[in-house]
DNA sequence: GTAGGGTTAG
């Protein structure tokens, strides 16, 4: 109910001194209760009253009658207001521009800072920090860079919330090295600003780095991770493939007591799945109580990277049966499980279905899932076809036309290889690549005169290949593999002659597969051996990574699947892993174990 | 006075 706020207003409005005074209060008490207002109808009522009052003039009650409306999420009523004020202050057109950022019109923002610097009304702190946000939503650095040279001008380049949403917007337009200098400048740093810089690291592929930031902040603050951080912590792991430290902060996560944040929890589900651990993903999601559509759909894609396509369609359908409605990511998810599961024309149902049935228009990353499903069955005409249909800019076009190109090669299609590398070289994408896999495919081809060619052709212009990589984490330890160098690994070459005596093996098991790539059927169950499918395309040229129990990871040929005989061979390879790693303190594990461990240590 | 920053799936 509303508070009798005017009752005997008149009579207090008609006594001078009085009148100043409960006046004041009136307003304090309208003020409280346009704050309170929690619904429409409430909202509405304070609405009259203000009018009844004649204070739709005052600039401060008109302020916290828009912020009702921005808070109701009814961004029209609140920029009608605002369009009828007759003397909007800094704080209208703040609370607007967030209104319309809470609207998801982030566009219309940077118009109204637009309008509102031609004015009168000069920006403050709040204003920027809500403009660089606009500006990280749009990941757009150009103006960034512009608000944050305007920053500097108004002299408001040592707040706080402007410098942590500043890094926030350099992180999200991926220059990791300006957010950085702006960091490095604040005198005070607080959680906000030191999980701004762990999130920069963290999305732009540099999780060594956002690890050691956050070590940094175990050590020089006195401050406790919250869910903010530890969520992005998490999906560094995850980006590393870290599965002991990514164990050790779910480890942090609980005793925290954040492990029933969702947020926190669909990033451990990701982790584990990114990691090798899906069992461990599935139980975790398990505890999720509603799960929305980005915990299904990390569960979704975790499933599919993993060979698991029939989970992950059963998830998909579990999800849709919830009522819950799947995005465009949700369906690469499908689209993945579909390709890695053999599934086409389930496939093909569900990139037909993502029209007319979700609404969802398929995009240039579905379209290279169906490309690489149909490639993967030798059904390249088709996936040719597609992908010829498909205007794509260069850089969106890449992964489209690499797929394209990596799964000619495999089935030995010169011509559609040749087509695929004329459009990357053409198009300056993955220039080195695609010379080397068009190269290698006229190589399996026996036309050597063409692969002699393509050699000359590359020094000429200069084209060189880095050579790919993948790394196997060891409990804590990181041992990096690069694509024909084994020397780089100590006991590399034995490691390397035991996976070649694994594929005589397995060939006299009767695997099924290309070069690059082995397919063993009929997984036992009792050796209990994942297969993770994490940073296939960096590993197209080289090998994958399967996961042993006891946190031993070892690296073995991609695609591959684990037969008992391979088992045992991976025992001796683990055998020989194990007696490399260096056991630094065996206590970081029963610290774990029991919850008690401060974790100072771990990054 | 009223308005501002960081987290999860590809």
């Amino acid at each position: 109910m509303n508070k009798p706020l005017y009752r005997n207003l008149h009579f207090a409005l008609a006594s001078s001194s009085l009148s100043r005074q409960i006046k004041l209060s009136c307003f304090h008490t309208l003020a409280e209760q346009l704050q309170d207002c929690k619904d429409s109808v409430s909202l509405s009522s304070a609405h009259t009253t203000v009018l009844k009052l004649g204070l739709s003039n005052d600039t401060v009650t008109t302020n916290h009658l828009m912020n009702g409306y921005v808070r109701l999420q009814r961004i029209d009523d609140a920029h009608q207001l605002f369009d009828e004020m007759p003397q909007p202050n800094v704080v209208s057109w703040t609370s607007l521009m967030a209104g319309h950022i809470n609207a998801g019109q982030p566009k219309k923002a940077l118009w109204l800072f637009g309008s509102m610097v031609v004015g009168l009304v000069l920006p403050n702190a709040f204003t920027f920090a809500t403009v660089v946000k606009a500006c990280s939503i749009l990941a757009d650095l150009r103006t960034g860079k512009k608000v944050h040279a305007q920053v500097e001008v108004f002299g408001f380049g040592y707040d706080l919330v402007v410098c942590s949403s500043l890094i926030d917007m350099y992180g999200k337009s991926n220059d990791v090295g300006e957010a950085h200098r702006v960091f490095d400048l604040i005198p005070q740093r607080n959680i906000v600003s030191w999980t701004s810089m762990i999130t920069a690291y963290a999305q732009n592929g540099r999780g060594q780095d956002a690890l050691e930031l956050f070590r940094e902040f175990n050590y020089l603050t006195l401050d406790r991770p919250n869910h903010f951080m530890l969520a992005s912590v998490i999906n560094a792991c995850a980006s590393l493939g870290r599965l002991v430290t990514g164990k050790i902060t779910h480890g942090a996560v609980i005793r925290n007591g954040y492990d029933s944040n969702d947020v926190v929890a669909t990033a451990i589900v990701d982790m584990y799945a990114k990691c090798g651990c899906l069992d461990y993903s599935t139980k975790v999601f398990q505890k999720i109580h509603n799960p929305s559509v980005i915990p299904y759909t990390s569960m979704i894609v975790g499933a599919a990277k993993y060979g698991l396509g029939k989970l992950s369609l059963e998830l998909f359908e579990e999800m849709t049966e919830r009522g819950i409605s799947p995005n465009d990511v949700t369906f690469i998810g499908v689209l993945h499980a579909c390709s890695h599961s053999g599934l086409v024309d389930q496939g093909l149902e569900h990139l037909n279905s993502m029209h007319h049935k979700h609404g969802i228009v398929p995009d240039t990353k579905h379209y290279t899932c169906v490309v690489d499903m149909l490639g993967r069955t030798g059904r390249l005409d088709e996936a040719y076809n597609i992908a010829k249909s498909i205007q794509v800019k260069p850089d969106e076009g890449a992964l489209l036309w690499g797929t394209l190109l990596s799964t000619s090669r495999l089935h030995g299609r010169v011509d559609i290889a040749f087509e695929a590398s004329k459009w990357l070289i053409e198009s300056n994408q993955q220039v080195a690549a695609a010379y080397v896999i068009l190269s290698n495919t006229y190589a399996l081809a026996g036309r050597w005169e063409n692969v002699h060619s393509m050699r000359s052709e590359m020094k000429r212009n200069g084209v060189a290949k880095e050579p790919g990589c993948s790394w196997v984490e060891i409990k804590d330890c990181t041992y990096v593999f690069y694509a024909g160098d084994v020397s780089s690994c100590p006991r590399g070459s034995e490691v390397v002659s035991l996976l070649k005596e694994l594929e005589v093996r397995m060939k006299e098991r009767g695997y099924v597969g290309g070069s690059t790539g082995l397919v063993f059927v009929d997984v036992e169950e009792e050796t209990k051996v994942e297969m993770v499918g994490l940073h296939s395309e960096r590993l197209a040229l080289g090998f994958g990574l399967i996961s042993i129990p006891k946190g031993v990871t070892i690296r073995v040929m991609k695609n591959l699947r684990m037969c008992r005989d391979c088992h045992e061979a991976f025992k001796v390879i683990s055998d020989i892993v194990e007696r490399d790693f260096v056991v630094r303190d065996v206590n970081r594990f029963h610290h774990f174990k029991d919850g008690s461990c401060t974790c100072r240590d771990f990054w």
